[in-house]
RNA sequence: GCCAAUGUAGCUCAGUGGUAGAGCAACGGUUUCGUAAACCGUCGGUCGUCGGUUCAAUCCCGACCAUUGGCUCCA
């Protein structure tokens, strides 16, 4: 479904916040609903889980014989999942949707009925729950299913309108006439309560809203996500392709003008990491196993990195000087998936002293990470990413400045780039999990969390507090920030590090003379270019600020006789790095603009006679028409001191 | 990974069981032009890949590859 794809969060554990090895997903499933906790549905929920049943009704209508699951409504609707040996199609919305009007106009009562656990699997075997009316040989099986997992004592209810009859607890509103305004969006698959060895049913997504003028402003903001879409502008821009054939799956190439937007990104990071007194170092992107192994990676990590090589030196049985790498002996490489095991090894290149730290390693890091290939997700979620990656070895006398340090970096990033709603989210450590799914260092937890947390509150910074979703090795932040047009983006993650540095022997030599392991920081508020060039993609709608823009200048004469003035220009902005190109072709001047402004050049400097006598320049800017005719050298220092100022 | 949809020229998209079509882009020419499309011409495709059915397949069937949507926000 379009809509779920643009607006379902990101899943974040295995990209950006793996820098540590986490231990498999508990095997407990998340708890029950609770009655109490379904009744407090929103109104909006309601009308959209009764919106469902409308659509089950309607489907039954079609398909008498369509069997149901689940039928909740959801972040931007609503589904059901249906078992039908028809497959639905988007073809097939237009007839469910009429026969769901049908239903609507009927305006039927939704009824409640709370029924005997007899009663209910009598109805379910007669194939009446879920259905329009018995249809014998033909029960609702997963109603079935449904019914087998509601606790003991629980009331069970049913909702009836019309003919349909649903094992629900509800709510809903009260008449199907209640319904407002809705549109079927898309269908998919899922496994029947999500599991695999289940049977896989039909999901058909709708959303619903009260009033009609809801439901378009809903799907206007659908187009405009579409519009913004970071694989369409990407494409039009020529940024990045992605060459399955060749380079593989989720490996971008990043074209020229893409390699702008990334070589703009590391500047910033670099000029401003360069400020916060960080260091730059460079690593391979390749280590031994035994780097994995002391960093805990593997195997834990293993199902995401992708499978090693296997080299022997010169002279081996399969050495390098045969055909035959890749043989049994050697040692086994691994492409990194993390820069941290990297890093850690050059904190231990030497002996370091209190006096050392803080110690700030920072690296674009190259890394790879084998994503199943049903994640790949354009920019996204990529299987080569490139980390604004940097580590923070300090004391803990030293942290809450350090990681206040890390914060205001983020503050200065969402200005920069205009983000205005950001929201850290605080994974702590759950008491349960000490030892198994945390590192047991009950006392260390509370400290650093402690410390965090008054951080983060004495920075006044927009943050939500999460139990028990730390990473194994201490606490964690996820950043969230929301684009332009209101989508969530998960984009980087802060984590706390008080157990590899120490796995690495990681130690420096303190006043009191003793060796003492450092606390590590993990940081990286840019992501990766990857993910955070997709997001200001959309972000800016490809429009993007004169620093950043691929092109920057396009001057445009509007005879031959101006040419030479307008090289001059161009030759003036490009001796200040600034990118601007001379463009004059067989086009007329409305034609070049109009490829001028296809191409999203920022300023579109057009001059003809009159510019040229009074030494001046016409400015166009992007998106915004004709600026009027100004001096030459007061828009050439303009566009120096907007880029140099990274103005919005 | 699993299920589904999609795959025709660089891009956007038509189309048919019988030698493949348009617009834009590109290239060549004419035009030298004042703020979102000047004109003429040319080039361009193994119709995702492989296999099957057929006298004949881009079209029908199958497998594979890739992309996209989804894979508990539970009756």
């Amino acid at each position: 479904m379009q809509a779920g794809a643009w607006y379902a969060p990101l899943r974040d554990d295995t990209f950006m916040s793996a820098d540590h090895p986490q231990p498999p997903p508990p095997a407990t499933l998340p708890e029950r609903k609770t009655l109490d906790q379904r009744n407090a549905m929103s109104e909006l929920e309601r009308l959209r889980h009764s919106c469902a049943h409308v659509m089950a009704t309607a489907i039954l209508r079609l398909w008498p014989e369509a069997q149901f699951a689940a039928g909740p409504p959801v972040e931007n609707g609503f589904y059901y999942d249906v078992d039908l040996g028809h497959r639905i199609t988007p073809d097939d919305f237009p007839a469910i949707e009429a026969e769901m009007k049908r239903e609507i106009k009927a305006n039927h009562v939704f009824e409640k009925r709370v029924v005997s656990r007899e009663q209910a699997v009598r109805d379910a075997q007669s194939g009446r729950l879920g259905g329009l009316g018995e249809r014998p040989g033909n029960p609702s099986r997963y109603k079935l299913g449904n019914l087998a997992e509601i606790p003991e004592g629980e009331p069970i209810s049913y909702y009836r309108n019309g003919d349909f009859l649903d094992l629900c607890a509800g709510p809903h509103v009260g008449r199907t006439g209640n319904l407002g305004a809705f549109k079927l969006t898309a269908v998919a698959s899922a496994y029947y309560k999500g599991d695999e060895a289940n049977p896989q049913l039909q999901r058909i997504y709708g959303t619903a809203f009260k009033t009609r003028t809801q439901l378009e402003e809903w799907l206007r903001m659908q187009e405009e996500a579409r519009k913004r879409d970071h694989r369409k502008i990407g494409a039009e821009m020529r940024l990045f392709i992605l060459d399955p054939d060749y380079t593989g799956p989720g490996m971008p190439l990043w074209l020229p003008k893409g390699t702008v937007l990334v070589e703009e990104l590391e500047k910033l990071a670099k000029e401003t990491e360069f400020a916060a007194g960080y260091v730059r170092v460079r690593t391979p992107h390749l280590a031994k196993e035994k780097m994995y192994v002391t960093s805990g990676h593997l195997p834990y990590y293993a199902e995401s990195m992708f499978p090693p090589m296997q080299v022997a030196e010169e002279g081996e049985p399969g050495g390098a000087d045969g055909a035959s790498r890749g043989a049994v002996q050697g040692d086994r490489y691994y492409l990194k998936a993390m820069n941290c095991p990297h890093h850690h090894r050059i904190f231990a290149a030497e002996p370091r002293s209190y006096r050392d730290l803080p110690l700030r390693l920072a690296e674009y890091g190259c890394c790879y990470r084998y994503e199943q290939s049903g994640e790949l997700f354009g920019l996204m979620r990529v299987r080569s990413l490139n980390m604004n990656d940097a580590h923070i070895y300090c004391t803990e006398d030293q942290f809450a400045d350090e990681f206040r340090a890390v914060n205001d970096m983020y503050l200065k990033y969402f200005k920069v780039f205009g983000l205005e709603k950001y929201q850290m989210r605080f994974s702590t450590h759950g008491k349960e999990g000490l030892g198994r799914k945390y590192v047991g260092e009950p006392e260390l937890w509370l400290k650093t969390e402690a410390m965090v947390r008054r951080v983060l509150q004495d920075s006044g910074i927009n943050y939500v507090e999460v139990a028990n979703e730390a990473a194994f090795y201490g606490p964690k932040i996820d950043v969230q920030v929301w684009s332009a047009i209101g989508r969530e983006f998960t984009i980087a993650t802060n984590q706390v590090d008080f157990a590899v540095p120490a796995r690495f022997g990681l130690v420096y030599h303190d006043r009191d003379n003793t060796d003492k392991t450092p606390l590590c920081i993990h940081r990286a508020p840019l992501g990766t270019h990857e993910r955070f060039i997709g997001f200001l993609i959309e972000h800016y709608a490809g429009n993007f600020p004169l620093w950043l823009a691929p092109d920057q200048v396009r001057v445009l004469p509007v005879t031959e006789a101006q040419l030479e003035y307008a090289r001059g220009i161009v030759e003036e902005l490009r001796a200040h790095q600034v990118r601007a190109e001379l463009e004059y072709s067989n086009d007329k001047l409305q034609g070049r603009i109009l490829r001028a402004e296809e191409a999203r050049v920022h300023h579109i400097l057009v001059v003809g006679q009159r510019e040229q006598e009074a030494g001046a320049v016409a400015v166009r800017i992007h998106g915004h028409g004709h600026q009027g005719v100004r001096p030459r050298a007061e828009v050439v220092s303009e566009i120096l001191a907007a880029i140099r100022e990274r103005r919005a």
